[in-house]
RNA sequence: GCCCCGUUCGUCUAGAGGCCUAGGACAUCAGGUUUUCAUCCUGAAGAUCAGGGGUUCGAAUCCCCUACGGGGUACCA
């Protein structure tokens, strides 16, 4: 058996959607699985829609996600070149031999006198409104001039494009590894334009076929939206004889909106709050800038699985997989055929389950760029931030969210949660707490463990109970009922710190 | 309009004719643990399997129809 061959095959028209970065992945896991290769191909063959920057940015974000290509632009190969503009030459030679073959015919149809049939077929109620084998002898192409009339034309440089002739009335199968057979009527294909004259060079459809064939591709994994077209795609092996060798294919579903109706666009993610995109992006037009999953904190091996989950799974009640699980067990036969929803909050709570699972050293390293942007004194030495960081992990989805259950560390409460305040602070709290501020003073041990017991024993050898101090110790150091544990906070921020916050508060919200 | 694909808790999904009084996860709610908050633990609620017809002793699972959703219908990919 020959070897597993993959392609991902975006066209550089705008930044990669998370869509798109599943079907990739898919085809990753399934090439990788297999011991095949995964290969990258630019489909720039429509010079019109051409975005700068587009192809950088598809690079750059399988090198975040650590997905590395075996083939592709930017990193050679045998199959090459792997950008379809610089495959030019190749198509030609195949639609000679389908316009020699009689498989194909130039069309000198101008888009007016398309719209023009189009509107006409639509007033007579015709039951298609397409180029096909009902309406092409009505127009102005190779099967409808004399031999020497065509010849004429195109000595004379007139623009035109080569239409594949589908034959009426026949079953074309395609057989799809996830949805099984799909059969379709050729009457219902239209003779869809292969190649234009205009920049010399093929459509999406033959230039697939042709590159799918010479580089050697086993699988054909890519969108639902292409469902309607692999018909074509199946003839199109047919006509160039090469249907023994033709990939197999696989419709993947389509990711749709959070809310409502529709596949998922780029607006959903500004109007929801989550990332469509795996990178920021920046429309070079507009200079509209689009935020990304790695900008939002989510890190690339958490993106990776929360996208392999949608639309797959492996039957057991496992959902968090690293890289290698996935590819050790993913499988096109477990695909789903539905589409599916992104779940933010779903997406979150991942994340949480791979930060949990991240050292406090990683973690800090990429906190520090956070609390530099917030702190200002005191800076911690590293160990200490460690452990800070080790404290308050626990309680965040993301990176950027340990300031906000850490900032008492570093800085002061400069207010008092009102209504904590008011529940917890007695008349007799100052009185208490000037009291234990006394005993802290004294003490020489402030080892978080100490502390622990050395709190305790305060509360019970004064009679008090745990509420009556604690609740409002903690108003003194944090400032409002939450965060880590008392005497990790007094441990880490030190007796004299301890001590000002205390006196602090004692003296603002007073008696 | 026409064609193709789909339809199980709010969401992602398990389910390949009897194991289904339909299982799990996220979210929600309630209890418990905890010096607070969060984590964590336990539990609850949540899907008459889109609806209707068949087939079968038996259907979420097979077939048909309808509805709804999605995709396609370009000299875009």
């Amino acid at each position: 058996m020959s070897t597993i061959r993959v392609r991902f095959a975006p066209s550089p028209t705008g930044p990669l959607h998370i869509g798109g970065v599943r079907t990739a992945l898919y085809n990753y896991f399934f090439a990788k699985k297999h011991g095949g290769q995964f290969v990258l191909r630019i489909e720039d063959t429509d010079s019109s829609r051409f975005v700068p920057g587009a192809e950088e940015y598809i690079v750059e974000a399988f090198k975040w996600l650590g997905i590395q290509f075996d083939e592709g632009p930017h990193v050679g190969g045998n199959y090459g070149p792997y950008r379809q503009s610089e495959r030019k030459e190749m198509y030609r030679k195949y639609v000679d031999e389908l316009l020699a073959q009689g498989l194909a015919y130039y069309a000198f149809d101008t888009p007016e006198e398309l719209a023009a049939m189009r509107t006409r077929l639509e007033t007579e109620k015709a039951p298609s409104l397409q180029y096909d084998a009902s309406t092409r002898m009505t127009m102005r192409n190779s099967l409808t001039m004399s031999r020497d009339e065509v010849k004429y034309r195109l000595r004379g440089g007139e623009q035109y494009v080569v239409r594949i002739k589908i034959e009426p009335n026949e079953t074309i199968v395609v057989q799809d590894l996830i949805r099984g057979e799909v059969a379709v009527n050729s009457s219902l294909l239209d003779d869809k334009v292969l190649w234009k004259s205009s920049d010399g060079l093929p459509t999406y459809h033959l230039a697939n076929i042709v590159d799918d064939h010479k580089m050697k591709i086993t699988h054909v994994i890519r969108g639902e939206e292409w469902l309607p077209s692999a018909p074509l795609h199946v003839l199109l092996y047919r006509y160039l004889g090469w249907e023994n060798t033709m990939p197999k294919f696989s419709h993947l579903p389509l990711l749709l909106k959070p809310d409502g109706n529709g596949k998922l666009s780029k607006r959903d993610g500004d109007k929801l709050g989550f990332p469509v995109f795996p990178l920021e992006w920046t429309d070079p037009k507009t200079l509209e800038i689009s935020t990304g999953f790695r900008e939002m904190g989510y890190f690339s091996d958490a993106t990776i699985n929360i996208l392999a989950l949608l639309g797959w799974n492996d039957g057991t009640e496992q959902e968090i997989f690293s890289i290698d699980d996935l590819i050790s067990k993913f499988s096109l036969d477990r695909v789903s055929k539905h589409g599916a929803r992104f779940d933010v909050q779903k997406a979150a709570w991942f994340n949480h389950q791979y930060l949990m699972k991240k050292s406090n050293e990683v973690l800090t390293d990429l906190f520090i760029p956070f609390m530099h942007a917030n702190a200002v004194v005191p800076i911690f030495e590293r160990k200490v931030l460690e452990k800070i960081v080790g404290l308050v992990k626990e309680r965040v989805n993301f990176v950027h969210e340990i300031w906000s259950q850490s900032h008492f560390f570093f800085v002061a409460p400069t207010s008092y949660d009102e209504t904590v305040v008011k529940k917890r602070w007695t008349p007799e709290t100052p009185e208490i707490l000037g009291k234990f501020a006394e005993v802290l003073e004294k003490e020489s041990d402030f080892s978080s463990e100490h502390l622990e017991q050395f709190m305790a024993n305060f509360i019970k050898s004064n009679n008090y109970n745990m509420g009556q101090v604690m609740n409002c110790l903690r108003l003194c150091l944090v400032g409002e009922a939450k965060g880590a544990h008392l005497n990790d906070i007094m441990a880490i921020i030190g007796k004299d710190e301890s001590l000002r916050r205390i006196q602090t508060a004692i003296i603002k919200i007073g008696g």
